[in-house]
RNA sequence: GCGGGAGUGGCGGAAUGGUAGACGCGUUGGUCUCAAACACCAAUAACUUCACGGUUGUGCGGGUUCGAGUCCCGCCUCCCGCACCA
């Protein structure tokens, strides 16, 4: 026992976190009189790596937060939990035959033992997991009513299928102006009873929010799955980076088209960071226009395109479709078959990466078809081109050379007319000139009209002569929401008859089913077809009975509807599936719905369907997961309406910004159908956001290029040479005046070179002219020098040193040089680097002063797995990159360390101190030394500091807490003051870094005023709790408290002890600062000018000039003009 | 190409139109020590001056203002997102 008590968190952290445990400090209540805050974390996905120092950022600027609101008197909610469905558990449990849930449980129990390890003031008994059945049973409930309700525009909302039903029944759809597939027919009442009641399901299925339907996928056959357009990055997956297809199939549709207009307009009223709004409206891809038909000459059918710039339409020369277009076949003239096919193959075996890649490029066939134009009636030439895409629009433009640039690069490569439509149009030999401004020539109707005159004109006469309307196209697709995997919500829905139908609502949750292995089978089918009696038996269905032996199918037709003779059908109407019964926010929600019990009769069975054998994605569970922290434990509802009623929506969400189109977006989807179902009770959930930034991690890696490498181009950039060491292996590392940094190394079979940038051959253009305009002279290595030179690395490395001592960046464009000969270090190449180099990412343990210790890394195995040569002279100079932390990056650096040599509340304000919660920035342990030192200064104010210097002085006995009672100086309670009141701003305006800048100025300036007194100590010990909770819990116990910290009263400051007696003022003559002139507060204008003007350095900078103005802002600044 | 954001010491970063660089790291010098570490004290934008001081400084060029890192106009660069989206 030590006789002077000393900063030491290792003992003291434990303590209270055990403490507040047994306190239930944490606890919150659904009941209370204090107004309420809602402070939500995204929640983690609980990976095999456990938590790395990046996560806690957020968490931790969170739980300031809540403990300052909660300090200030709100009732707090601040819970967490697991998204702990997804991928990489199902692969472990692929590799190891676990089941998934055991990975999922323990990576859990890690992510908490550092969660609480941290000191975060989470309500655990809110905890929710989203592979929990007791949660996923709502997420299957709310899927279930979305299948139940279409979308309405006219009510703009959605609303119950039994009401889409009567309407049919009445008046059919026409007229009707509900969102449904682009390709449902129009049919009357008639027509609708006509229909027998499985086409009218499927009829109905156009309709609903969620839906089985064939569409383009995005199918990843490594993953064995489908993905939705934002798990796909630059045309692979995001996760792994396998290659994606576009494949036609059948699959679970989420209808988020429908809420397009409303996610929109919903970003105006939420206070969200810019960049997330502008990549929701991005990714929706609003855009008004107009939608014009085309007649096609001696033909039926017609074109139909779309077009934002429908006054340019007298400038059409020339109509293009897409190659995938289902015209295309039947417009080709005979004549034109051969080239037209030939396009139409070579287009289709183009990947992504490659069309993308050449823009530039004009590629293209004609049809030998044409349609007459609408306005001129002109005969007009069909082309095919892939600069057209078949997803976008109706997969058909109209060219508009003089308007357009890329249609007017195709008019030159096929010398197809350019007709100028604008007087204010620029010479049109040269490129195309987009301009609204001016007056319309060479255009009938609106000649001498202007842009917006025009466009309403011509949006008219489409209308009335029916050749065409106004029109909004969307970049949005409706997500797709079947994932062909086991470790998800099964969808609640069997098959019968072609038919999907739900399943009772009284049979939820359809928990996950055993399986042998959690593989595909071997025809192909998602794991969970290997369940056995993956079926269901309706309850008191009212499904259709049918002639059961002749639409049984075999497994794999799962996915596809079959077709059935119409003799197998027993026709009797169908009622919709039934809606339930719900509590409702808003009267009118429940007001129009109605079941069609009445009118159609239900039949009970008793035979088992097929079940539904995909799952939902990762997002379904976490779309809605904000509204079960407020009632985790209930059965009856996904929340009850009084928790809602109190909490209402998130007052603040934190989480990083990869979530911007994937989680956000559909979470606000799935929140705004609740809120039309009166479910919830505002329509967007969270009102602010905050995007932490990420904390990087230190890479070290090496680059292995491959073969397809050498048939791309490659960009390479040295700024400042470096000659001194020219051994087997040198290697250097400088700083030019430009300040970047590089390395390279010669070697006697390797060549090391920093590739600082890869583009594509059009984007080297560019660079080339942006490098002659600096002045920089550059030299470009043929592709035939390259491959010449490539097997003499010496050639090369002369060339390139001559390169070098001239200060020449240079080209290198190998064409086929052998891979491995070439090695790059540090890139930048993302965007097309999958297809170009391997990245073999190094573990930290294995490089020492970046030189890879290869006895190491081979007893690691870690390049002979990736089949890396190694230098023969056994060393390796390892390059390093900033880049996200990751396991698979070998850069991950957990928080355990940093709190066990630091302590927690160190560890937190360390996090905070980095920088803004919002920026990114590379991990680094320095400077950690100087918000520990911090903690040790803080407690050393209410210890007595003399026995640590010289204990010997000191009575043994003493503990020597040395908190006085004495009033407070003035000075004293300034610094105590302006402490509290730049926290309290800076916690409210959530910049966290410069609190902890605060806390240590004012403990400075205590510590020169040797000041330990309650009156000081106690407020900031409050005003630290929300920071340190650790460190101020125990503080405040020397203080004398028995209850928490955490239930203290903020304090407030008063202005009163913030005045100082005197005013430094900074006198400036012209607006420069000349020095200082120290005044009474209470001095007049007059007086602090004679004073001013007094002053020796004021005289001296006037140099007798007259002054011509006297400036004073009291309290600010003091200028004199002259 | 379109959209969003940002450019401030050696570094992370501070600055309601009012002394640019708070706070911390790093560096340098000092105290303590046999010594080192820790700790403590001091200095630290650049240029210039023996010194007092002076000059220049927030990506570049203009402007508004008594006064601009901050506001306005025109550029440059970097980062992020989207991208033959008609």
């Amino acid at each position: 026992m030590v006789d002077y008590m000393e900063y030491t968190p290792h003992e003291i952290e434990p303590k209270w976190r055990q403490w507040w445990q047994a306190q239930q400090t944490y606890r919150v209540s659904n009941q209370s009189e204090k107004p309420k805050y809602y402070i939500l974390d995204m929640f983690p996905y609980p990976s095999g790596a456990g938590l790395h120092v990046g996560h806690p950022l957020g968490y931790i600027a969170s739980d300031i937060l809540a403990r300052y609101k909660r300090l200030r008197g709100f009732n707090v909610l601040h819970p967490m939990g697991y998204d702990s469905f997804g991928l990489p558990a199902e692969q472990y449990a692929i590799q190891t035959g676990n089941h998934p849930e055991v990975a999922t449980v323990r990576n859990i129990n890690r992510y908490r033992e550092q969660l609480d390890e941290i000191g975060l003031s989470f309500d655990w008994s809110r905890e929710v997991r989203t592979s929990n059945p007791a949660y996923y049973k709502w997420t299957q409930w709310i899927f279930m009513r979305l299948f139940e309700h279409y979308y309405d525009r006219d009510a703009n909302k959605a609303l119950p299928i039994s009401q889409l039903v009567s309407r049919f029944a009445t008046r059919g759809n026409a007229g009707m102006n509900a969102v449904c597939d682009d390709d449902t027919p129009a049919f009357s009442a008639e027509d609708w009873f006509a229909m027998d009641a499985r086409e009218q399901q499927q009829m109905l299925l156009k309709y609903r929010l969620t839906y089985p339907g064939e569409a383009y996928v995005n199918w990843c056959p490594a993953l064995g799955s489908v993905l939705s357009n934002d798990e796909v990055k630059d045309g692979v997956s995001e996760r792994g980076g396998h290659p994606v297809e576009r494949k036609m199939m059948n699959q679970w549709n989420m209808r988020i088209t429908a809420y397009a207009d409303r996610l929109l307009e919903g970003l105006n009223e939420i206070d969200w960071p810019e960049s997330i709004k502008e990549q929701q409206r991005n990714w929706i891809g609003r855009s008004v226009g107009a939608s014009v038909r085309f007649d096609i000459a001696n033909h039926d059918a017609r074109i139909e395109v779309f077009t934002t710039r429908v006054d340019t339409i007298y400038g059409v020369t020339f109509l293009v479709l897409a190659p995938e277009h289902e015209l295309v076949a039947e417009l080709t003239t005979d004549a034109q078959r051969t080239d037209v096919d030939a396009y139409v193959q070579w287009a289709g075996a183009r990947s992504d990466v490659e069309r993308m890649a050449d823009t530039k490029k004009v590629t293209g066939a004609f049809t030998g078809s044409y349609v007459q134009h609408p306005f001129t009636g002109a005969a007009v030439p069909i082309y095919i081109a892939d600069y057209v895409l078949a997803g976008y629009g109706t997969g058909a433009v109209m060219g508009v050379p003089s308007g357009d640039q890329r249609d007017w690069n195709f008019a030159k490569h096929f010398h197809l007319p350019i007709v100028p439509i604008l007087d204010a149009q620029k010479d049109l030999e040269e490129a195309a000139d987009p301009t609204k401004e001016g007056r319309y020539i060479n255009s009938g109707l609106i000649n001498g009209l202007d842009y917006a005159e025009a466009t309403s004109l011509l949006i008219g006469y489409l209308e009335t002569n029916n050749v065409g309307k106004g029109k909004t196209q969307y970049k949005l697709r409706n997500a797709v929401f079947s994932r062909q995997r086991y470790w998800g919500e099964p969808v609640p829905a069997y098959w019968h008859d072609g038919l999907p139908h739900l399943i009772d609502d009284e049979d939820l949750p359809l928990v996950l089913p055993a399986i042998d292995k959690y593989l595909p089978t071997e025809n192909g089918e998602p794991p969970l077809a290997r369940a056995e009696n993956w079926t269901y038996t309706p309850r008191q269905t009212a499904e259709t009975p049918v002639a059961f032996a002749s639409v049984e199918r075999e497994p794999s037709e799962i996915f596809v509807v079959p077709d059935i003779a119409e003799d197998d059908i027993i026709s009797i109407p169908v009622p919709p599936y039934d809606t339930v019964q719900i509590e409702s926010f808003s009267q009118d929600a429940t007001d129009d719905e109605q079941t069609q019990d009445d009118l159609l009769p239900s039949h009970p069975l008793t035979l088992s369907r097929p079940l539904e054998l995909s799952t939902m994605p990762g997002w379904a569970g976490s779309s809605w997961y904000f509204y079960r922290y407020m009632d985790p434990a209930n059965d009856q509802a996904f929340c009850s309406p009084e928790a809602m009623r109190y909490w209402q929506a998130v007052d603040v969400y934190l989480g990083g910004s990869e979530h911007a189109v994937g989680h956000l977006l559909y979470s606000r989807f799935w929140n705004h159908f609740l809120y039309d179902l009166g479910l919830v009770p505002e329509r967007e959930f969270a009102k602010k956001l905050i995007n932490q930034g990420m904390i990087q991690g230190r890479s070290n890696f090496v680059f292995r290029a491959k073969e397809s490498f050498f048939e791309q181009y490659l960009w390479m950039k040295v700024l400042q040479p470096y000659f001194e060491e020219e051994g087997p292996m040198a290697q250097s590392k400088s700083q030019s005046e430009e300040g970047y940094k590089y390395d390279f190394a010669f070697g006697a079979n390797n060549l090391v070179i920093e590739v600082t940038s890869y583009k594509m051959p059009e984007k080297i253009e560019r660079i080339r002219r942006t490098a002659e305009a600096d002045r920089k002279r550059m030299l470009v290595l043929s592709t035939e020098e390259i491959t010449d030179d490539i097997n003499h690395p010496e050639t090369i490395a002369a060339k390139i040193r001559a390169a070098l001592n001239s200060r020449e960046a240079f080209i290198v464009t190998p064409s086929r040089p052998s891979c491995e000969q070439l090695y790059v270090s540090q890139s930048l190449l993302y965007k097309y680097n999958a297809d170009v180099f391997t990245k073999l990412h190094v573990d930290v343990s294995l490089v020492e002063n970046d030189v890879l210790n290869v006895e190491k890394a081979k007893a690691n195995q870690q390049f002979d797995k990736a089949n890396f040569k190694i230098d023969p002279n056994g060393q390796f100079t390892c390059s390093y990159e900033v880049e996200k932390m990751s396991k698979s990056k070998y850069n991950v650096v957990n928080p355990d360390d940093m709190v066990r040599e630091y302590g927690a509340d160190c560890f937190r304000m360390y996090e905070m101190f980095l920088g803004p919660v919002e920026n990114s920035k590379p991990w680094s342990t320095s400077g950690i030394t100087g918000v520990s030192g911090f903690l040790r200064k803080f407690w050393g104010l209410f210890f007595d500091s003399a026995a640590k210097r010289n204990p010997a002085a000191e009575p043994a006995d003493t503990s020597l807490f040395a908190v006085s009672d004495a009033a407070p100086t003035a000075d004293e309670l300034r610094t105590l003051h302006t402490c509290i009141k730049k926290v309290t701003e800076d916690i409210e305006r959530f910049s966290m870094n410069t609190c902890v800048s605060n806390f240590m100025t004012c403990t400075n300036e205590l510590r020169s005023l040797n000041s330990s007194k309650r009156a000081v100590l106690e407020p900031l010990v409050v005003l630290l709790a929300p920071f340190a909770p650790h460190v101020a819990e125990e503080l405040w116990h020397h203080l004398g408290h028995e209850t928490t910290v955490c239930d203290a009263e903020w304090p407030t400051y008063d202005e009163a002890h913030l005045q100082l007696s005197t005013i430094q003022y900074p006198v400036q003559v012209n607006g420069k600062m000349r020095g200082t002139l120290e005044v009474a507060v209470d001095t007049s204008n007059a007086d602090i000018e004679a004073m001013a003007m007094a002053q020796e350095f004021v005289k001296r900078s006037l140099q007798g000039s007259a002054v011509k103005k006297f400036i004073v802002v009291p309290g600010r600044i003091i200028n004199i003009v002259a």
